[in-house]
DNA sequence: TTGATATTTCAACTGTCATTGAAATATTAC
DNA sequence: GTAATATTTCAATGACAGTTGAAATATCAA
């Protein structure tokens, strides 16, 4: 990943109203979910809602496909596991134990084997 | 870690020199290294630089101490530990498999234990 | 004290961001 | 076809971001 994409991603997700909108659509999972639902959840105006979720899509955040007059939007999981090592690769120093202190216990991402 | 703080963080990384000036700050490890030299390693004015030191400053992720006359900065590694921790725990549905493919082989990060 | 060095503060400017309201487009149902 | 639903597009707005140049502040050296 080059450091423009993970600036774009970073603005993308760097916005209270599009991190809600991230992670509402992470927890509907790989099948997404209509604007329309998105919009109802999270209180937002359908054209507001609309400027944010092509902010995510230029950011490869979120893909879209139409499914009758309903567009369905859902997280591409790969842009935020690449924003993650993009972070503790160039952001650590190469050495993550830098950015997570020995003291700390396990977090749920020390799972993944 | 709140989503506002996650906000912040994100938004002050969500910048091209910022992240380099971050960047070089985690190279130049614990200590810390002088403005002037950041500005010169990077090319920016200094004034620019007080800009955007700031801005990495109120989102918690540098700190400052004077040496005679120069501003000595340095990475406050915990910050990003912090944001790290809060994306894979917030935004990976709290199964970081999700954004993390099988296929996929172990990342340095998974070394820390 | 005077001068040089290191950094910050201030003001001005251009551009982009996020929000709002109104209108347009696409799809389905009748 | 017409009406209803779902979403996007467009224009206007106020606020904030990033850059620049000039001036101010703080520290050290002579």
């Amino acid at each position: 990943m080059k450091k423009q994409d993970a600036v774009a991603i970073l603005a993308a997700l760097a916005q209270d109203n599009r991190l809600d909108v991230f992670r509402l659509l992470v927890e509907a999972g790989p099948e997404g979910m209509p604007a329309g639902h998105i919009a109802h959840s999270l209180k937002l105006q359908p054209n507001a809602l609309t400027f944010h979720l092509d902010r995510l899509r230029q950011a490869d955040l979120v893909t879209v496909r139409r499914d009758g007059r309903s567009m369905i939007y859902a997280a591409r999981y790969e842009a935020m596991d690449a924003l993650v090592s993009y972070l503790t690769d160039h952001c650590c120093q190469g050495r993550p134990e830098l950015c997570a202190p020995a003291a700390k216990p396990a977090r749920s991402r020390d799972k993944v084997r």
